[in-house]
DNA sequence: GCGCACTGACTAAGCGCTTGCTTACCTTGC
DNA sequence: GCAAGGTAAGCAAGCGCTTAGTCAGTGCGC
């Protein structure tokens, strides 16, 4: 990979999504689903952030679970991308996993509204779309693993540790508010820092 | 407080509510808003499982809303109760802190579901009830916060610390799966090590 | 340059259904 | 006989989504 095209910082995400209606309403789509959650959200508040009447929604997507899955694929394939992204180049095994935990706790912090959408709404999608989505989850998953186990002996405690080192981050998504919380890039280096010391023996 | 009136395991919680239909709905609640969410889950799903019509319900609880706030009254209350009495008696700073996140996170593996309900749901709340709640909440998280600072230094690390090590245990109301998942006592005194290993210097 | 046919984005109105909740009534134990 | 606990039926409101139509822009024969 040209490391001119993937820099390690966030690119913009939505550039996934052609500029217009349709991100448009993604992004008002995220806003108000991480407000109020998915069932909570009508398809009229969307719109109106939007812009545009309740029915205009309906030109660019087929459904509100259309919305759904989108920003559901977008936000879980940007993780895993960025997750991939982060150590690349680095050949030391412990500064790679902490490359990774700081990229991983930054992008839930910038993104941490989105965040909270793709992780707490993975039960709203429709089955054909869990499936494609749990998919993705399973590879950043999978990929963490693989990165902490030459650090860790047992496996057992693998896995334990992964899903600990995981649920820092990812439960950002509950608590995270931008102005009252530390800057993303502060939080990235302390949660790094303590993942590294839960894994010293 | 009396100690043989507090066992440190968990005394069931739902003795607060007198057996009978309202202690039942209430656990059906829990079940139902647990699988679905508040909002996905409709009042017949709720009667359904308690095994009643859905006129039923309002025989015992105003509202939908009402059902809510019991539970999350219990839960949140539930919580701190446990907390507060899971270093009673232990004079060791370090083994008080040990003892409480093993408490906290066997709590949350044992109650995943009401776990689930109290800690996603707040923003469902209705505003006179969010305050309530959050009230309760806010004494926990400064409990935790409290015995935490004796051991580490600054003020900026301890407000870092303290999500943190809270983010592990709360975070299992996502992923907990009984059965699949370690066993809550396994998890307790694993995730209690981790953290101890955070606050090392 | 101009009229016309066509297209795609968008809206006002509203349909059919589900929702939380109410009403009127029934049953049972004391 | 009368609370207390329960139900069948249904109401008003709000939901996702559809329909029928407007309108600005575009391509094109002449």
């Amino acid at each position: 990979m040209d490391i001119s095209t993937t820099p390690n910082s966030t690119t913009d995400l939505w550039e996934l999504l052609p500029a217009g209606p349709r991100r448009g309403l993604a992004q008002a789509a995220v806003a108000e689903f991480g407000r109020r959650g998915f069932h909570a959200t009508t398809t009229r508040h969307i719109a109106e952030r939007a812009g545009m009447s309740p029915a205009g929604l309906y030109v660019h997507y087929a459904s509100k679970a259309e919305l759904l899955f989108t920003i559901s694929k977008i936000g879980h394939e940007s993780v895993l991308a960025e997750a991939l992204a982060s150590v690349d180049g680095i050949t030391d095994l412990t500064q790679r996993v902490r490359a990774l935990m700081r990229t991983f706790t930054i992008w839930h912090a910038v993104n941490h509204m989105l965040a909270r959408v793709i992780q707490y709404e993975m039960r709203s999608l429709e089955p054909a779309h869990y499936k494609v989505i749990a998919a993705i989850r399973r590879q950043t998953e999978a990929f963490v693993a693989a990165e902490l186990q030459p650090l860790v002996g047992d496996v057992e405690r693998l896995r334990i540790l992964a899903v600990a080192a995981m649920s820092l981050s990812i439960d950002m998504a509950r608590w995270y508010s931008p102005g009252k919380s530390p800057a993303p890039e502060v939080l990235g280096d302390a949660y790094a820092d303590l993942v590294m010391q839960m894994l010293r023996k």
